[in-house]
DNA sequence: TTGAAAGCGCTACCAA
DNA sequence: TTGGTAGCGCTTTCAA
């Protein structure tokens, strides 16, 4: 509201008789004051509505507080808890996420990272091991950690917290397997854009060749990225053309419950006419109705030990410099309703 | 990766043989500047790979570039849907937001509110009208413009972006009562922390009164914001006590569907048995069979009138100080198949 | 179109 | 425990 200029540490060091370097270390949690001219201090912070400028602080000491994160989307529950897990395993150390996202598109990543790289992160956080040559090149060059999460990149930049997204892939088929299906679809988005739904295409169909089945049922999506309706309206093109099919594996819980939703309407009983599973473990997988088998990829997991690496790369000295860590995410199969054993 | 302090303008004035002055002006756009000192300049900095510190350029023009936006939880669609709208209608004005989430708890917001003024944001977006005492103060005393969202507070701080919540409590009430429905239920969360779902929750009930109809049907959960699988419980909970129910409101299409589950589960069928209304447009209220009946309370709109509310803010003089602006977002009632009359 | 001087608000460093 | 000095990397302002 009022547009007069904000009170400095000087102003404060004024009004409470001391130099602004006291009142610099009065407002530090462990920095040496007495109590006597801390409280005096922090009464007249309070009387001017004096607020810390912590760019002019960061500057200064070389340390911003924060952290940068980019993920794909922000419309997503599992990079939402990756988030709430990075946030969360930071606030201990005071550091701030500094979040973006890109749509999936990386030249969108490409322009981000160089805008946060701008804004002096102490370590950088991004999904995938996928990004653009140039992108790659402001990482590396960073002077900071570079962590990348949600995949296990072969050639990763520094650190890497994630899992194998040709594996969830695998572990599905082998899965759907076991429980009897033999005609077995997937359902996913384009392969350009979303690199790890692309991985776990791939997972899924060399188990399918492995195992012995047709790999003629693996689905496309116009849409880079596959969302419930894009999930139904797959399910009814891969319907049209393989009536037969017993099992179904889609990219995301969010697109199998749309394709979930397209069988229940062409009067299919899931799963004694048709299995679905997801991967995710999104809350709908639990609460749909019949709920949906799905993978539990970690993903909040994913953020607390992401957390665990930058605090533990900022902690080390600089002559100690840090081997680059490879963090493995465990996946845990959850089986619901959606695959019980085919009636046939 | 390598710990050596990134170069500074001076380091690529000293490359390219000229001022530092001179290497500011090259790689701002608007400058003046030669094209043959600008590609020069820009040639060294690349050589070097130079990136711009933009908290010493924002604490030299007083310029971060940056607003904050708190929103009171990251997993949720509609928030999203804001920061997106948001995101995009700064994207121009080349300012980017940095982001935090309470999980619906005031007195984080208040931390947040203040972490956040220490980064000199120059505007800050709250969700919601009610905040603690000390929060107030702080985005009062912030000498930038402070942009309410997502609600329609009768005292605001400054500007305000939103709807009112009482209202679509109402409206759907009213809707409900139009197909004829006459013994309605509300489903929702604990009413302390969710002030806006406190609010329609009140709309509603004011509504079903002024009606002539039932109060006796207000669900509550014991959960402050209320999930699919809580959703889920509540409908077990109001069918259990009054099984003649014939439609239910839930507080948002997330709790709806999980309501809608819980009646397909217990065998009553939807519209014909119950019906089910949430809120918020969510995509699930549009793929689930049946489809749920909700209201499109404008979620991107909001974060796209927010950031020309601010870049309005911005871009007016000092002296001409802007009256505090109240944008009223409309809201669109989405019937679906979940609502369809009741057979009897 | 370019450059020099000054300083944004704070903290590291050293001295008292 | 406190204070003075210097300077973080940049932009503003003014002069050339």
């Amino acid at each position: 509201m009022s547009k007069k200029k904000p009170s400095t540490m000087t102003d404060v060091a004024r009004l409470a008789g001391v130099s602004p370097m006291t009142v610099s270390r009065a407002l530090r949690p462990n920095a040496p004051a007495s109590e006597a001219t801390r409280k005096k201090i922090l009464e007249a912070a309070d009387q001017l509505g004096y607020v810390l400028d912590s760019s002019a602080a960061g500057l200064s000491s070389r340390k911003t507080g924060f952290i940068a994160a980019i993920i794909p989307s922000i419309n997503n529950g599992n990079f939402a808890n990756t988030v709430r897990g990075l946030t969360e395993g930071l606030r201990e150390s005071g550091l701030q996420v500094l979040l973006g996202f890109t749509d999936y598109d990386l030249n969108e990543e490409e322009r981000l990272t160089e805008a946060f790289l701008r804004r002096r992160p102490e370590a950088i956080v991004v999904t995938g091991g996928v990004h653009t040559e140039r992108c790659r090149r402001y990482l590396a060059a960073s002077g900071v950690p570079v962590i990348e999460i949600w995949d296990l990149p072969i050639s990763p930049i520094e650190h890497v917290v994630g899992f194998s997204n040709a594996r969830l892939g695998r572990m599905m088929a082998r899965h759907l397997h076991d429980q009897g299906y033999k005609k077995i679809g997937f359902i996913g988005g384009n392969t350009n854009r979303d690199s790890r739904g692309a991985d776990r295409r791939r997972g899924f169909e060399e188990a399918l060749e492995s195992l012995g089945l047709e790999t003629k049922r693996l689905w496309g999506s116009a849409a880079p990225i596959i969302d419930m309706e894009q999930g139904a309206e797959a399910m009814n093109g891969l319907l049209d053309q393989y009536p037969d099919t017993d099992a179904v594996m889609c990219v995301s819980d969010i697109s199998a419950f749309g394709a979930m939703m397209t069988c229940i309407r062409r009067g299919l009983k899931v799963p004694e006419d048709i299995a679905i599973a997801g991967s995710g473990a999104y809350d709908i997988s639990a609460s749909a109705y019949p709920s949906i088998t799905t993978l539990d990829v970690g993903d909040y997991t994913i953020g607390i030990e992401a957390a665990k690496v930058i605090v533990d790369s900022l902690s080390s000295k600089d002559s100690e410099k840090k081997e680059p860590q490879r963090v493995e995410i465990p996946m845990t199969l959850i089986e619901r309703e959606s695959t019980g054993s085919p009636s046939v």
